[in-house]
DNA sequence: TCAATATTCTCATTTTTTGAGAATTGGTTT
DNA sequence: AAACCAATTCTCAAAAAATGAGAATATTGA
């Protein structure tokens, strides 16, 4: 291993819970010598990936902060469908967490989340924790939007496409047909998860707008509403999007590709 | 350049106004064969800091929103100190923003910030954006408690240190005495900043708590209760970081050292 | 100040990257 | 369905850069 693998490999050893790093402990676990990690490190901390903490243990640096907030600002899908986010939970009208998330090169993430005022519960799904592709409202209804051949590619090799493959496939059929997903229990226990697709071909966004809320205080008059707001607000999100993307994206490439 | 540099100058293209790049593109403002260029993009995607967004157009990738939320879970700062931003929005009674600072290897970066309930202003201070190391009482409380060696380094050569370095010195000093800075527009016009210390030294954490409200708004006696407040919030989380935060690193380091 | 440890440096060797252009892919248009 | 166009990957020899072991040097805390 080589070249930006090395990066790549010394920032993937931090997670959840190994969060600080010495550069002989990262030597260790990578089976580097450490002259080599130094200078692996000393690059990422030019660049910001990395700081130095005290007593010689580095933590992940502040460009990461530095570019999601750049994410944040510039991501269309973000910018679109923040202001539906709020609306939806402030006309749910009931404890519950809004969300949009998207697929991400073969990945479902949760990109922007917003939770009712008197929100007790926090769902699993939360801004930047990658998500499974097969579980959960969420995911399922962005997955029922893949084409197909891309769905073939994520789902994994055919050898494992057995039966649970093809029940999956015919729930995402339905998913499509029906234009939106309410599940329960089906990733927090006690939680329902209702979501609507938002598909903008055009700008390579498949994404969900989604609404989780306590399952055991639903009524099935309450679902049928909720599940409306949410279809009506993913649909204006489209909308916003359609039409609020496309002109940037393409002056921007022309003044790039004149200057 | 090559290597490591490759990669950044291929992220360094990607900012407010220019947030979707086309290979050639790239490649033209870099002057790089596009060969190259997309044999780095390629590398780039497959760690998720780019994605590939429609029509051959490159976007920032999943691997930022990741990461940050990473941080936010577990720097050491921003969870010790989560809480305290609530409670001062809360008990300041008048719209403002709190923020939570540091320095970030040489820069001043805020890594969190929470708004008072009705808050119309939003300071240009917020979460993952750099600011200057120089103005403004988030910043200038920071560097007042910059050790002495490291400070020289921040600010530059030594010829650049002429009459308003030592006026700038002897200012740090002041605040240092005091233990908190209030300014008035010095950042934002009508905007006031009120900022406490938060040192942490052996945990490398140099920060500030600080809190931005309308200075129209505020008299003296308004003013001198908000600097108690910040004064107090910091001082908590210091407390709580010195003693939250030294057994989890060091059982960190071991555990990977023994691995 | 001194000792201990972290970090950088050195340099010959090995390995990767580079760039130009050819080949291929993927998606539209006719 | 074929042809077209642009985007992307591939090929290969030359050039550049990364590697690793240990020596040299900085930093830091007592």
């Amino acid at each position: 291993m080589a070249g930006f693998a090395r990066f790549l490999a010394v920032l993937r050893l931090f997670d959840d819970t190994a969060n600080a790093w010495t550069v002989p402990a990262m030597s260790d676990a990578l089976g580097v010598p450490a002259s080599t990690v130094y200078r692996t490190v000393r690059d990422l901390v030019a660049g910001g990936f990395l700081e130095a903490a005290h007593e010689s243990v580095y933590r992940l640096g502040p460009a990461f902060i530095e570019y999601d907030r750049l994410l944040r600002l510039t991501d269309p899908l973000v910018s679109a469908g923040r202001g539906a986010l709020h609306d939806v939970v402030a006309q749910a009208r009931t404890p519950c967490v809004a969300l949009l998330s998207r697929l991400y090169n073969d990945q479902v993430m949760c990109v922007a989340d917003e939770a009712a005022r008197d929100t007790a519960f926090r769902p699993s799904y939360e801004r930047g924790r990658p998500m499974p592709l097969t579980q959960g409202a969420t995911s399922k209804v962005i997955l029922a939007h893949v084409p197909t051949r891309q769905l073939n590619r994520l789902l994994g090799a055919p050898k494992e496409r057995d039966n649970r493959d093809g029940a999956l496939r015919r729930e995402l059929a339905d998913i499509r047909k029906r234009g939106f997903c309410a599940t329960a229990s089906e990733i927090d226990a006690g939680l329902a998860g209702i979501a609507a697709p938002v598909i903008v071909r055009e700008a390579g966004v498949i994404a969900s707008l989604s609404l989780v809320a306590d399952d055991t205080q639903l009524d099935e008059a309450q679902r049928r509403r909720l599940i409306l707001l949410v279809v009506s607000a993913a649909s204006l999100v489209a909308e916003a999007l359609r039409h609020a993307l496309q002109p940037p994206i393409l002056n921007d490439t022309r003044q790039r590709l004149v200057k």
